[in-house]
DNA sequence: TGAATTCACCGTGTATACATTATCTTCGAA
DNA sequence: TTCGAAGATAATGTATACACGGTGAATTCA
C-alpha cells in the first residue's frame, strides 16, 4: 500500500497522534473504552513505539485517562466540565488580554489584529450568512484569537491557554459551525464580533480590567451556543466532539 | 548493587523521572543544555524507553523543551517569566475560589480548611519563626491551597491549576522558605494567612468576586517574596529551582 | 449449584537492536 | 584565513522480543 506524500513527512508517532485523536472525537471509541496498545497497532500501522508515544501524549492533552492498572481509556466528559473548560479559557484569555493592554501594544502588533477584524466584517455583511462563510468564520476567528494571545508576551500564558484550547469543545470556534444552523446565528456572530472590536479598543487604550471583562463575557458565547444546540438538537453531527460526553 | 525498597515499587519511568527532575533543577544541568537520551541512561540506569518517557513528561510538565530536530533540552525562563506562572496560578485559584463561593460549600467541606487555619495560626504566632515553623508552614499552605482548589469541584480547573503548579517557582509554597531568611518574614505571613481567613469568609458567604480578588492578590505576594530575595540575595540557596533562571 | 482456586491469555513495562537523520569535525580549495 | 563540502560520529526514531502482572474463564471442590 502506498503511502501518500503526506504521511511519509511527519513522524510515525505524529502520525498515530492524528489516527487516535481523530478516531477518540469522531466517537467510534466510547468514553471509557480501553484503548489496548495492539488494537491501536493495527488502527495506525505502526509498532507499539510510536503508538505509546501517542497515547501519552493524547493523555497530556486531555482526550484520554491513564488507567490506574496500566494503559488508557478514552476520557468522559459532563456538559459540567465543558461549561467550566469554557470559563476556563475565557479566563486565561481576558488574563492575556489584560497584559497585553497593561504591558502596552505598538500599533504595529495590532495591525494584524484589525485585518482580521475587517475580514470578518467582510463576512457577516451578508444575511443570512452562507455556511462557506461560517467556515471562513472559523479560520479568522481562531486567527484572532491567536493573535491576542500572541499579544500578551508571555510564553507561560500562551502555552497554558494553547493546552486549554486543544480540546476541541473548549476552543475558541468550537462551537461556531454548530450554530450555523441556529435562527439567531447571524445576531451571535455580530455580538462577538463587536467583543473583537471592544478588546482591542480597550488593547488600545490601554484599559485592563476592561480588555479582560470583555474576554471573560466572550467565552460565554460558546457556552450559549452550546446550550442553544444541545436544547435544539439540530446539527449535532456539527459536533463530533459531543460523542465524549456522557448525558447524565 | 542492592535496590532500595522504595525504588522497586515504583516503575523505571517513574524513577527516571524522579532522577531526571531533581538533575534539573538542582542545576546540574544548565539551561538550554541538551540531555542526551544515552547520557540520562547513564544516570537514571535504567534503558531507554522507560527514560524517553520520562523525559516526554517532563517536557509537558514544563522543566525540558523540545528541540526541533529531536531530543530535550532544559527549559530556560526569564524572571517575567517567573512572575507571569505566578500572576496565572493566582488567577485560576481565584477562579476555583470564585466557582466554590457561587456554587456553594457544606459546611462539613470548608471543616478541613479551617482546621489548617488553626494549625497555621498556632505556627505563626511564635516571634521570630523558627525554621522547623516554617517547613510546617510550607506543608500546611500546599494542603490549604489543594483543599481550596478541590472546593471548586471542576476537575478541567483542578487540573489545569495542578499543571500550573507543577513548576516549583509558581507552587504555592513555591517562595515561603527564601523569605525565612528575611526580616519581613512574619509579617508577610500573618498577611498571607490573613489572606487565607478572608477567602474562606467569603466562601461561605457565597462571595465569589470577593473570593476571586484575594486569591489572585494572595499569589501576588509570592512574587513580592520572589523580588524580596532576589534583592536581598541571601539564601538563594533554599531556592534551587532559581538555577532555571537566565538572568537578562 | 455456588463459590473459590487455578490456569491461560491478554496487555503493558522494559530492554535492545537496527535505521535514519542531524551535527560536528576535518580537510581542501578559493 | 575563511568558507564549504564530505565523512564520521552520535543522537533520535522505530521495531520487536522478552518479562511481568492482571484479568477472566474454566474447572473443581464443598
Amino acid at each position: 500500500m502506498a503511502e501518500r506524500e503526506a504521511d511519509r513527512s511527519v513522524s510515525h508517532t505524529v502520525r498515530a497522534q492524528l489516527a487516535l485523536r481523530d478516531l477518540v472525537l469522531s466517537g467510534r471509541l466510547r468514553p471509557g473504552e480501553r484503548i489496548s496498545e495492539l488494537q491501536a497497532v493495527e488502527i495506525t500501522g505502526v509498532s507499539r513505539t510510536p503508538v505509546r508515544m501517542a497515547l501519552v501524549r493524547l493523555e497530556e492533552e486531555g482526550l484520554l485517562e491513564a488507567i490506574p492498572s496500566g494503559g488508557f481509556m478514552v476520557k468522559a466528559f459532563s456538559e459540567r466540565d465543558i461549561l467550566d473548560s469554557i470559563e476556563l479559557r475565557g479566563t486565561l484569555e481576558g488574563l492575556a488580554a489584560r497584559f497585553a493592554a497593561e504591558r502596552g501594544v505598538s500599533s504595529r502588533d495590532l495591525e494584524p489584529l484589525k485585518e482580521c477584524l475587517n475580514e470578518i466584517d467582510g463576512l457577516v455583511r451578508q444575511d443570512p450568512i452562507s455556511v462557506e462563510a461560517f467556515s471562513s468564520y472559523v479560520a479568522l476567528n481562531a486567527r484572532f484569537h491567536a493573535l491576542l494571545t500572541e499579544l500578551s508576551r508571555s510564553p507561560p500564558l500562551i502555552r497554558q491557554i494553547d493546552r486549554a484550547s486543544a480540546l476541541p469543545f473548549a476552543s475558541p470556534s468550537g462551537f461556531v459551525m454548530a450554530q450555523s444552523a441556529l435562527p439567531e446565528a447571524r445576531q451571535i456572530l455580530l455580538i462577538a464580533q463587536d467583543h473583537h472590536r471592544v478588546v482591542v479598543d480597550a488593547i488600545e487604550n490601554r484599559e485592563g480590567a476592561r480588555a479582560e471583562a470583555i474576554m471573560r463575557e466572550h467565552a460565554r458565547l460558546a457556552a450559549r451556543n452550546l446550550r442553544l444546540a444541545l436544547r435544539n438538537r439540530t446539527h449535532l453531527d456539527l459536533l463530533p466532539a459531543l460523542a465524549l460526553v456522557t448525558t447524565g
